[in-house]
RNA sequence: GCCGUCCUAGCUCAAUGGUAGAGCAAUGGUAUCGUAAACCAUAGGUUAUCGGUUCAAGUCCGAUGGACGGCUCCA
């Protein structure tokens, strides 16, 4: 029995041609065992268990194969069998994953199971399908790589191969895709990176540990003094806590016991360096951890002092860098890092200022992507919530249902796009999540903003209320950026490093025409400088197109080049990045634009 | 951590198992230049590290380290 599908809708087609590799595999590797092949953006994936490991070359082997398959032209038959049918034909087949699947599907209450069958493939599958193999072009799908993945997901589960595809209509939105691909490789921020002289990260130091070279420094100060005069006028105020503390406080928070999987290991002090060196041991050891979070130091300055409802919400901030030993391959670039600046921010405050303290954040979020050139569309909101089935979170039933509702709402009437991430909820709250796109595509949270039971409960915070009863205040861990270092990351993505003049590191490059010109160039250098505007100039002993082609190439906002003319009458010859146009400027009204141009985009 | 690919000068890349090269950058000169690369010269390497195979290894094999793409993870 034929099905029906839609053959323009693309995840069909690509779910289609998952099949099709399928079946191109078990026509190589007839022992092959199937695991699952779902659709995805941009393609498709299989997972397979295979009696060798595949090369590249296999790849273009099997892309032969499927262009055959695609040939030949096989209807997609679909059927439904009992599910003792489908068991025992997979048995036969030897196919032990998909067996597995079948069984689950039983234990979830399914009586039957559809199968898809084309030419000699019989596949578990839910469906849709186009009709035949050959509504796929089979011009406009190609393999792209060869990776390891986990059974079910499961680090424990064995390791199969996983092959993955990108798939379209037609060859050219294939190759619009594939050109796209080679256009965000370019934008990359570990390449800008290292072509605008943001940072590194060094092997010497550590993985995961960058270090910010002067450009990158002082882009990270400029986005820096920015959010603290955003917070200052949002109604925070500032704390500061050490990198380091007692292991007594990480036991308190939980960390010690559940975190201790992507914690740096503790140091033992109480004596120094040479006396540990020597094997003494300490009289008093006392062991200290780096942190990895912020939120126990904030805690214990809430703690340090009575509190009465009066005082609540406090909204602390702080740029507190952070320590987590994450395993060597999650490390990438500045999106994930083993130490990094989280701007970090708690709202204590009493249950009825709840909706009205979750508002502001998201006022405040929204705000900032807004600052830094995304569209709201460019962010993708998660709203992580509890998996009922599971028992092992922290906090009240009420307590939950609470804050899950009132986080719900809040997006809602903010408009928010959300997507519900069911089990998404750390074991200490519910949360909402906003997450921007790197340049090919893949997701990095940023803005985060979470209730936690957890911590109030075991370091027993409280309030006096109206009643003189103490009362547990409600806590909110809340991160505009998420980390200075992941958002600047994105950011240079964002921008492909040509960023816009406020956050420019270099805002302004002076180019004299000849060196007999210099010195006109260091005076109007000595004004910008004067003015607050980050300018250099470029003397070096080349000529003037060299040294504009290098500006360029830095994508500075503005070069002004300065000769005779400008000498004499005063003015600068105004080139603006990515154009070739000039406007001759008096000196002061250059300043002025450019200053107004920096204090309007704030 | 797991699967796979990769690692040659500061950067981007060459070199059928047979003497490690080029461009850019750097350094020293010449030219003092009007909007995306002036010209000449010099220097720069234990081919990531360690071990093996071979008459001979950048090249083949193994281990280690690192990078990249996935998986897992991301408080």
């Amino acid at each position: 029995m034929s099905r029906k599908t839609t053959p323009n809708n693309l995840e069909t087609l690509r779910h289609s041609a998952s099949h099709v590799l399928a079946a191109a595999v078990l026509e190589m590797f007839p022992e092959a065992k199937l695991a699952i092949g779902p659709a995805i953006e941009n393609g498709f994936y299989y997972d397979f268990d295979l009696p060798r490991t595949l090369i590249p070359e296999d790849l273009e082997i099997l892309e032969e194969k499927m262009k055959a398959i695609i040939k030949a032209d096989h209807p997609f038959e679909r059927a439904e069998i009992s599910i003792a049918e489908a068991i025992k034909k997979f048995e036969e087949a030897d196919q032990v994953y998909k067996v597995e699947l079948i069984s689950d599907l039983e234990k979830a209450g399914e009586k039957k199971v559809s199968v898809y069958k084309s030419g000699h493939l019989v596949d578990l599958c839910a469906g849709p399908h186009v009709e035949s193999t050959g509504k796929i072009n089979p011009e406009s799908f190609k393999l792209t790589k060869i990776s390891g993945a986990y059974w079910r997901g499961d680090e424990k589960n064995k390791m199969l191969q996983r092959i993955y595809g990108v798939a379209f209509e037609n060859k050219k939105e294939l190759d619009a895709y594939l050109k796209m691909l080679e256009e965000a490789e370019k934008r990359d921020h570990r390449k800008l990176g290292k072509e605008l002289d943001l940072f590194h990260i060094d092997e010497v130091v550590g993985l995961g540990l960058p270090l910010w070279h002067p450009k990158g420094a002082i882009l990270w100060r400029v986005i820096e003094d920015f959010w603290y005069a955003e917070h200052l006028k949002n109604g925070y105020e500032l704390v500061r806590s050490p990198h380091i503390g007692n292991r007594t406080l990480w036991e308190t928070s939980g960390h010690w016991g559940f975190y201790n999987e992507s914690m740096y290991p503790p140091m033992e002090v109480g004596q120094t360096l040479r006396d540990s060196q020597e094997g003494k041991k300490a009289k008093a050891p006392e062991q200290f951890l780096l942190k990895p979070m912020n939120c126990p130091f904030h805690i214990q300055i809430f703690n340090s002092n009575l509190h009465s409802y009066r005082e609540l919400p406090f909204r602390w901030a702080e740029c507190g860098t952070v320590y987590r030993y994450e395993k060597k391959g999650e490390l990438s670039g500045l999106t994930r890092v083993r130490g990094f600046t989280q701007d970090d921010a708690h709202i204590i405050c009493r249950v009825d200022q709840v909706k009205q303290e979750l508002e502001k954040v998201v006022d405040f979020i929204l705000f900032i992507y807004k600052s830094f050139g995304f569209a709201i569309d460019d962010v993708n909101v998660y709203l992580s919530v509890r998996d009922p089935k599971n028992e092992k979170y922290a906090g009240t039933e009420d307590g939950w249902k609470f804050t899950e509702k009132v986080l719900e709402e809040v997006a809602k009437e903010k408009k928010l796009n959300i997507t519900k991430d069911v089990g998404g909820a750390v074991f200490y709250g519910p949360k909402l999540d906003f997450k921007v796109k790197d340049a090919i595509g893949r997701e990095w949270q940023c803005s985060t903003l979470q209730f936690d039971f957890n911590m109030p409960e075991q370091f027993a915070m409280s309030f006096i209320n109206e009643k003189g009863e103490k009362e547990k205040p409600y806590m909110l861990h809340r991160a505009l950026f998420g980390s200075f270092e992941r958002f600047i990351g994105v950011l240079i993505e964002h921008y492909a490093g040509a960023f816009p003049l406020w956050l420019s590191p270099v805002q302004v490059m002076i180019i004299p025409v000849s060196e007999k010109f210099n010195k006109y160039g260091e005076k109007i250098l000595a004004e910008l400088k004067e003015n607050n505007i980050r300018a250099e100039i470029n003397k070096d002993d080349e000529s003037l197109g060299k040294r504009i082609r290098e500006a360029e190439k830095q994508k500075i906002p503005y070069m002004i080049v300065v000769g005779e003319k400008e000498e004499k009458d005063g003015t600068v010859a105004v080139r603006t990045r990515g154009q070739k146009e000039q406007e001759v400027l008096k000196v002061d009204e250059f300043v002025e634009k450019i200053r107004k141009e920096i204090d309007e985009k704030k």
